[in-house]
RNA sequence: CGGGGAGUAGCGCAGACUGGUAGCGCGUUUGGUUCGGGACCAAAAGGUCAUGGGUUCAAAUCCCAUCUCCCCGACCA
């Protein structure tokens, strides 16, 4: 391919849309632009880095045993109320009408249409197992499209799904799924952390995120360094020492804060920590209010406290709740008295000498003790990890990251199968709901977190495996032999299955390093007058400082050398 | 939806407070000189100042409304 004859719209300068490195970067190498909040058009380049990835990803499905399909992105509203879904993912899936004024959505996920699939087709063990796997565009209306293709409205995903007859048949599905992501990543030059999560709505039982570990990262995540622990936030334990502290309860004694509402407000009027408070929030659980007391620097993680609970639903009160449970105003809510369940977080078991609100505006109380002032009716690990708690697997202490999920592999159990009827008839003639799992990749999403990891000052990394071409030739001068030395070194990379670019622009060479960098092609090849007269060429990686000057003969296989090196292609 | 910021040439920005000729850099076009890390000189093209309304002799500038985009939170691959 000639530069000239294909579209890369490079930037000189970074474009005021876009933030983080990965998003700037991909509007800056001419990858990408965007038409609307959350759509962008995938120019040829980085299509072609696309389709790479998808050839991966098909490779690895298929060496897992999956099968690929393809199923409608327009689905009727009848399935997703089948599901119960319709109302839960309802804000987040795009509407539409037909003539005949059916209602119709744009899929953000499958697992309707296969369910649906599976239920109607396959009635026998003798058909199980299966997974089904398809890489096709999804859309989802998102509360806030962000970073480019890192949460677009429109995007590509590798969805897969898994049919089987027992809970452990499931497993081993899940396991092969959970297998060929680690490779896929791998070959992306990747590294990713795989995290337990939590299921949200997809529901389900256990679920398993593969982040890339960037500050850019939309997710919290919590690993322990002495164990293989790790977890999303949202899901994450932590184990908490319960030693009991040898100080002595002061009298509980009531104060004037006025005004003071938040643990700042607070902690700052009284010259305390933030950990010496405790934090009194009110919650409607099931349509019951409930407080929850955690530590003044720590916050409520709601669906530890939903399970805990207990409860299907949770939320926390608004205003005219708070104030008749607590007979305050919202800021001064505080435990003693209180005549609502109280939960409270497992590291306070002993806490004594804290001070907590008084349920009366403007005042809190001092020397709280939690076993003498309180009704506390349960104790739970009820708040946020973070960095610094310990480990709920060993005695080590846990390290706080930043990810971003490429990847997420769910056991379902039988939700789906159940709401479709998806049943299978055993040997003994027994019909039995068939246990599924659901995988996905955002493939799309994938690319651009490749870049956030592999990027310099100067441009784009990209890993062999997934660059758009694996190296761009610069023709620095027009002389007979070099223009020969151009022509075989063309023939030979043909040859060798090395995919490149010759930047044939009228352009001065600064520009055109510059360029090379930007866009981030694995290896570099100049063809120039002054190298040429000492008989050789100049190869160069993009992530090594120097190049090394071969004869044009040797370009190919140290081209080949310098690939391998680079990142495993498998 | 709540909070914060921003819409002026293809891109990046100034101009606005204090109303009066729309500007700079990059890019683009043409000619010339240059030619291994975003060259130089000269000339040129390119604008409903986001949209609608209002105030005024006069609005990019002041006022009102709307739309769009970006960032922080709730959602997710």
């Amino acid at each position: 391919m000639y530069w000239s004859k294909t579209f890369i719209p490079t930037l000189r300068e970074d474009p005021g849309e876009a933030e983080i490195a990965s998003h700037r970067l991909m509007i800056r190498a001419g990858l990408t632009r965007r038409l609307a909040g959350g759509l962008y058009s995938y120019h040829p380049l980085v299509l072609r880095s696309l389709q790479k990835l998808e050839t991966i990803i098909r490779e690895e499905m298929n060496r897992a045993g999956a099968i690929e399909l393809l199923m409608p992105a327009l689905q009727p509203r009848e399935v997703w109320e089948q599901s119960r879904r319709y109302s839960i993912m309802g804000e987040v899936m795009f509407k539409l009408k037909d003539r005949q004024g059916r209602d119709l959505v744009l899929g953000p996920t499958h697992e309707e249409v296969i369910t649906d699939l599976v239920a109607h087709e396959i009635k026998s063990y003798r058909d199980l197992p299966k997974t089904f796997y398809q890489i096709q565009t999804k859309f989802r209306d998102e509360i806030r499209p962000r970073f480019g293709l890192m949460r677009a409205r429109e995007f590509v995903m590798k969805d897969a799904y898994s049919f089987d007859i027992s809970l452990s048949a499931a497993d081993k599905s899940y396991q092969a799924m959970y297998d060929a992501y680690c490779r896929i990543f791998e070959r992306c030059g990747l590294r990713t952390k795989i995290v337990e999560a939590d299921t949200g709505a997809m529901g389900g039982k256990w679920s398993h995120e593969f982040m890339v570990l960037a500050d850019a990262g939309e997710d919290g995540l919590v690993e322990c360094p002495s164990c293989s622990y790790a977890a999303n936030l949202e899901k994450a334990e932590r184990s908490v020492p319960l030693a009991e502290q040898a100080v002595s309860s002061e009298p509980l004694r009531k104060i004037s804060t006025p005004g003071a509402r938040t643990i700042e407000d607070v902690s700052s009027f009284l010259g305390c920590r933030p950990s010496s408070l405790i934090k009194t929030l009110v919650y409607v659980a099931d349509g019951k209010p409930v407080a929850a007391l955690v530590p003044g620097d720590r916050d409520v993680n709601e669906k530890k406290l939903q399970n805990v609970l207990e409860a299907s639903t949770l939320s926390l009160a608004d205003e005219a709740t708070i104030q008749r449970v607590t007979g305050a105003p919202v800021g001064f809510a505080g435990p003693v008295g209180l005549r609502i369940p109280i939960v409270a977080d497992i590291s306070l078991k002993h806490a004594v000498n804290r001070v907590v609100g008084a349920n009366k505006a403007d005042a809190h109380m001092l020397n709280f003790d939690i076993n003498r002032d309180a009704a506390v009716s349960l104790f739970g690990d009820i708040v946020i990890a973070r960095g610094g708690d310990g480990c709920p697997r060993c005695s080590g202490s846990l390290a706080e990251e930043r990810g971003i999920e490429v990847g997420h592999v769910f056991k379902l159990g039988t939700k789906y199968s159940q709401a479709f009827g998806a049943e299978y008839l055993d040997e003994k003639g027994q019909r039995l709901p068939i246990v599924m799992g659901c995988y996905g990749i955002g493939v799309t999403r994938t690319l651009q977190a490749i870049i956030e990891q592999q990027h310099d000052a100067n441009g784009i990394i990209w890993p062999p495996s997934v660059a758009p071409y694996q190296a761009v030739v610069l023709p620095m001068s027009s002389t007979p032999e070099a223009l020969r030395v151009l022509e075989t070194l063309k023939a030979s990379l043909e040859q060798a299955a090395v995919d490149y670019i010759v930047d044939d622009r009228e352009e001065r060479a600064g520009v055109k390093f510059k360029d090379a960098d930007l866009v981030g092609f694995p290896m570099r090849v100049v063809i120039s007058e002054k190298s040429l007269a000492n008989g050789k060429i100049e190869i160069k990686a993009r992530g090594d400082a120097s190049a090394e000057m071969v004869p044009p003969g040797d370009a190919v296989i140290t081209i080949k050398n310098l690939l391998s090196t680079a990142v495993p292609t498998r």
